[in-house]
RNA sequence: GGCGCCAUAGCCAAGUGGCUAAGGCAGGGGCCUGCAAAGCCCUGAUCCCCGGUUCGAAUCCGGGUGGCGCCUCCA
């Protein structure tokens, strides 16, 4: 296994910290609305990564965080007059209905920044002690970015220009210093009891204080193996949580920085504040959950997909061609993943995750098991090891686990289903009748209806296409 | 202004020094079929431009052009 780590910019062979054991910590998302596409395609790209070194036999531990507390949640309770408590739990169960939906596996863990509350003072409080941290007249607690001689070694996106740009705060001490306490600021604000007094912890101590809570290892050396997230989250959130692990605990955060490319639209960034989002939810109007899936994984994660109607078809077409061949295996039971079949996908995706040539070795055996049930029907034990592919593609690839029947019907209402199988019924008696006129009379009216038929030795199947 | 990513057939997209440049979608031809669909077979690009290194480059170096991102909340 190879991986491309954004701090060093290479690819990196993977070694994790403990033979056989992997822990990953993903950045989710701030819980104020509803989760778009790229929050999407970030928990579908690191649930690949989890299924993939799940398969090659690692245990993993897989921690993926809620933030649910900020500036823009605030802003939200305040407007809408629930609580906090309210708003943040209904979002996130909506993200995980979304996710569930998109075949996002659930994290093994899955922490609130309000429920850590414990780790973070912990953090804040190792941070002042070390005299890294300060407190500013006002209550607030800065990082101190002069005192961390390896600041911005992660991004490597600081330089003076940029410093000069930021907005001059005279409490801070450098520019590029960042809040680990935010006092409380008055009735309208939402705060907590602390040490430092009341207030709430600013956006990048959390993530520093569930990886120590949840899923570090804390003997020597202090790590976690993977932390993964969007590629928007690597410079300024990664490199303060780096920042604050290394001054706090005197260690690196992770081994592995993994990031994912973002979902354009028109070839622009998605994202809320130019308001062309696209959210899970309405997209899961219009296309199933697995379609959603199966195009957003197969563009590689660190490359920027462009969301279009187009290609999430021309996909589709793709996804298609494994359930036709589970639709000719129908009934088969599977036995165990041809070991050959098993090694190149993951040697495939054991490149950086290669899905391009992970798909490419799919279809390869899509097609000889078409060709080899063309010329052979009849064999059983081969008919099961092919099932068992698919079922291998379901656990690591989470497509291919539907009803092959059910998947080409998706979205056809009762009542369409009843009238298309009424005249297939018509059209059968027709072709007992030699009626072949009228047979294809009923094939074009039911091509009108958007439904395909299929006529087999084991009768007449439809799709809608 | 700083840092960075991308540019391969109509579309999506592998390939990072050397056999005939993966795979999928779309298109064309064929087999199969009462007709179809599905499946199978055949069929397409010299790799944004210019210069350089090399016996040899899509692949390395330099210079352009075009698209995008981060530097402010953001997956």
């Amino acid at each position: 296994m190879q991986l491309f780590d954004s701090s060093q910019k290479a690819l990196l062979p993977f070694q994790p910290i403990q033979p056989g054991q992997v822990r990953i910590y993903v950045c989710g998302p701030t819980v104020y609305d509803d989760a778009h596409l790229g929050h999407a395609r970030s928990a579908i790209v690191f649930d690949l990564l989890r299924r993939t070194l799940t398969a090659m036999g690692y245990r993993v531990t897989f921690v993926k965080n809620f933030t649910d507390i900020d500036d823009k949640i605030i802003k939200k309770v305040q407007e809408s007059g629930r609580s906090l408590q309210e708003l943040t739990q209904d979002y996130i169960q909506r993200y995980k209905e979304d996710m569930a939906a998109l075949g996002v596996l659930p994290a093994d863990l899955e922490p609130r920044a309000t429920e850590s509350l414990d780790a973070i003072f912990q953090l804040i409080q190792a941070l002042l002690d070390r005299g890294i941290a300060y407190r500013t007249p006002q209550g607030d607690i800065y990082f101190d970015t002069s005192k961390d001689r390896d600041y911005c070694t992660l991004s490597h996106r600081c330089d003076e220009e940029r410093l000069h740009r930021i907005e001059p705060d005279p409490h801070k001490r450098n520019p590029a210093d960042f809040a680990l306490w935010k006092a409380c600021k008055g009735a309208e604000d939402i705060c907590f009891d602390s040490p430092f007094g009341p207030g709430r912890p600013g956006w990048h101590i959390e993530c520093s204080a569930m990886i120590d809570k949840y899923l570090a290892y804390h003997e020597s050396p202090y790590q976690i193996d993977i932390h993964g997230g969007g590629a928007d989250l690597l410079f300024p959130h990664h490199e303060n949580e780096s920042a604050q692990t290394r001054c706090a605990c005197g260690q690196k955060l992770a081994r592995y920085w993994l990031h994912n490319g973002f979902v354009t639209i028109s070839g622009e960034k998605m994202s809320k504040s130019l308001g062309n989002s696209f959210f899970v939810k309405d997209a899961l109007q219009i296309y199933d959950g697995e379609i959603l899936r199966f195009y957003l994984l197969s563009t590689h994660y660190r490359l920027d997909l462009n969301f279009n109607e187009e290609d999430l078809l021309a996909t589709k077409r793709r996804l298609d061609r494994l359930y036709r061949l589970k639709k000719r295996l129908y009934g088969i039971k599977p036995t165990q993943v041809e070991p050959s079949f098993k090694e190149a996908m993951l040697h495939a995706l054991g490149d950086d995750l290669n899905i391009s040539k992970a798909l490419a070795v799919m279809d390869g055996f899509i097609k000889e098991a078409n060709e080899r049930l063309d010329q052979n029907p009849k064999d059983r034990g081969m008919k099961r090891k092919f099932a068992a592919n698919i079922a291998f593609l379901g656990e690591l690839l989470g497509i291919g686990t539907k009803d092959p029947f059910h998947y080409f019907q998706l979205g056809v209402d009762e009542e369409t289903r009843a009238k298309v199988e009424a005249l297939i019924e018509e059209r059968h008696q027709a072709k007992q009748a030699k009626d072949f006129q009228r047979a294809d009379a009923i094939r074009d009216h039911l091509a009108k209806m958007g439904i395909a038929l299929m006529d087999t030795p084991q009768g007449t199947f439809w799709e809608r296409i």
